[in-house]
DNA sequence: GTTCCTGCAAAAGCTTTGCAGAAGA
DNA sequence: TCTTCTGCAAAGCTTTTGCAGGAAC
């Protein structure tokens, strides 16, 4: 998906979304902030630039991105959901240090398992916890 | 783990938690219906059985087993947590249609791909969401 | 007697809903 | 004009916290 507003506003419209001004900001702060992020953040970060900008409304536009397969919700947080444009599978990583969510590539096909012969699998999920690589050297040098 | 009053009160003490008659219970209840309830759930089925439990002590204890890696919280859900307990590693699959939670094995080496090499990898959660063999035999039928 | 546990009530955090005014077609 | 969107306020849920009474050691 490209990123500048005349394509966001082109992807919105395929799906019978109106490309409202807050819509296009929402979907632009997902395309070039691949950071995972709650809906207090994105809130918290778009304020600055859009003084008017409610949290209902982000939850709204969210709603509407997710139910048009626009946007994914991960759900390796119990408490907050975080959202995620979507884009080829992939897996994630969350360091339990930095609390960074970070993706990597995944190869699917080792992953079915004979028993699912039978399930139909719309949608798939990996993720992984521990301690990253950047906070696993910065605890060995202390 | 076994899941006799004795064997559970042994698994509950090695990790210095008192076996309450509540905790007892819980435990039991887990390791006797392994279909990754809600707190709620384990609530309304223990209150017939204990009439004064609170669903505070099923917060609390749930919490307590947690901690001491006796169950895992799995996160399938967005609004609320589902709990298990700790055994070899196996993935999820939730049925969209009968919401239905099924265990499977994985096979965890193939996944793991080289971009996690300084990695320190605690926890793997795998899952699949889609429509279960059961759901799909059904809605041929029909 | 002292410590730990339980459970009520209240609070806290995330998300949804109702609705009135504003914006857009 | 008529429909759709936005955003405030309130409500709804799940989960946590404070605390007093009770149980266990």
């Amino acid at each position: 998906m490209k990123s500048s507003i005349k394509d966001i506003s082109d992807t919105l419209l395929e799906k019978d979304i109106r490309p409202s001004h807050q819509r296009i900001k929402i979907m632009e702060f997902l395309l070039k902030n691949k950071v995972h992020p709650t809906v207090d953040y994105i809130y918290n970060e778009l304020h600055e630039e859009i003084p008017t900008l409610s949290k209902t409304t982000v939850y709204n536009t969210l709603n509407l991105f997710v139910n048009a397969n626009l946007v994914k919700t991960i759900s390796i947080e119990g408490n907050e959901a975080r959202y995620d444009i979507v884009t080829e599978d992939h897996a994630h990583f969350k360091c339990l240090k930095c609390n960074k969510i970070y993706d990597f590539p995944i190869d699917t096909d080792g992953i079915v398992s004979k028993e699912l012969n039978d399930f139909k699998i719309s949608e798939m999920d990996v993720f992984f916890k521990g301690i990253c690589a950047k906070c696993s050297n910065e605890s060995k040098e202390n």
